[in-house]
DNA sequence: TAGATTGTTAATCGATTAACAATC
DNA sequence: TAGATTGTTAATCGATTAACAATC
């Protein structure tokens, strides 16, 4: 492992994306694919994926490709998934039940495996093989159970103080699916979920509504 | 409205933040807002929030700031968000009824109109005020009730082939939370929402196991 | 007027892409 | 060997930030 060049987020986010068409390949019985294979199959250029895997080594063999097992396992090392992760959800709602039962992670060693919620109503409530649990709760659980991502699904007005909780608890990444900016100390790295901002942004590239002309169409 | 200029997406998607934002400081009663108060506000640098701005018209006054509501108004308008935007969504798993509740896009004049699914066990449901049915239906009802946008929550298996009946049906806009990519025609754009990105991403940040010291720490 | 803040140009920074020697 | 493809350097492209005249 070089790691001695700072890596940009860019360049990590694109990681699972890699991960994940090569599973998929795996699953196909594909046991070598090229870097342009790879660009078609993500819409990506071959040299920047090239020079994304270089970053961490050596992992290809030139005229021939990259093996997909082996850079399977390369990249689950990278993204520390060759162990197990403990994640727990806050906020029992709708979309945090889905997320539970979605659980999909748990091919890539992600694993949600605590719920909490404030809610009197939902305290107790069965999800999967999960019991949701008070906040009272939380630091003793996140200890125990070694866990170390938060996924934050409570309204936006509270989801500062639950950041406050996972920080204080120990927690070492928040991710978060409110619509709000969080503010955590530097030790807590946080990634935004909000596809709010997804479909929003969406309708920027919508036609003009042919409907009506009160807008001129200049191109 | 300029528009000559191509106006790039890492411009679109600050947009939304910017009214997320000025809706904050507008239910907080906050007349005016400086580039700089919002740029502290959401972690951005002010001279970025001018630039982006400026793509589309001159919003605020020399020495005094940005007016809150006429900047909402203004920045609805980008996104066409002045009009009512019906989606669809297809899916109606976990992860979709809780977006159909979820529906807090109405604020924004974004509404899921339509729920569908393939699963015999799903038509029918009732989510909401809404009834899921069957794909059969979805050209007819993407045309009657004037429909320009899909949300794709199907297991990643099926959703190219969703993609291609909500091309079909002449949807212009795609939000895809399947972990696939998705070729569409150029007519269509595809917005990804897949957060087991964000989440395997959050993984690599985390730090080296403590408990094991099989990897030397070398900084 | 003095202080604040915009809109915009110029400078910087970083990320993507092209090109190619090395080599399987 | 000839063809394919990597790893990597250099060139390009685009996005962010700094700086400042204009002006409220």
């Amino acid at each position: 492992m070089k790691q001695q060049t700072k890596i940009s987020e860019a360049v990590v986010r694109r990681l699972p994306l890699y991960l994940q068409a090569l599973n998929e390949l795996s699953r196909g019985e594909v046991q070598t694919v090229s870097s342009q294979a790879l660009g078609r199959k993500l819409d990506l250029n071959p040299a920047q994926i090239r020079k994304d895997l270089a970053y961490f080594g050596e992992f290809g063999r030139k005229g021939i490709g990259y093996d997909v097992s082996y850079l399977i396992s390369k990249i689950r090392h990278i993204l520390k998934l060759d162990r197990g992760i403990n994640v727990a959800l806050v906020g029992a709602g709708n979309l945090g039940q889905a997320l539970c039962n979605y659980n999909r992670y748990s091919r890539d060693n992600m694993k949600i495996v605590a719920v909490f919620d404030d809610h009197p109503d939902k305290i107790g409530m069965q999800i999967n093989t999960m019991r949701v649990q008070p906040m009272e709760e939380l630091k003793a659980t996140v200890e125990a159970l070694q866990i170390r991502i938060g996924i934050i699904t409570v309204p936006s007005a509270a989801a500062q103080k639950v950041a406050d909780q996972l920080a204080d608890a120990g927690i070492e990444g928040i991710l978060n699916f409110a619509p709000a900016i969080l503010k955590v100390p530097p030790s807590v790295r946080v990634h935004h979920a909000d596809f709010t901002t997804e479909l929003l942004s969406l309708a920027y590239y919508l036609e003009k509504d042919a409907d009506h002309d009160d807008d001129k169409v200049v191109d």
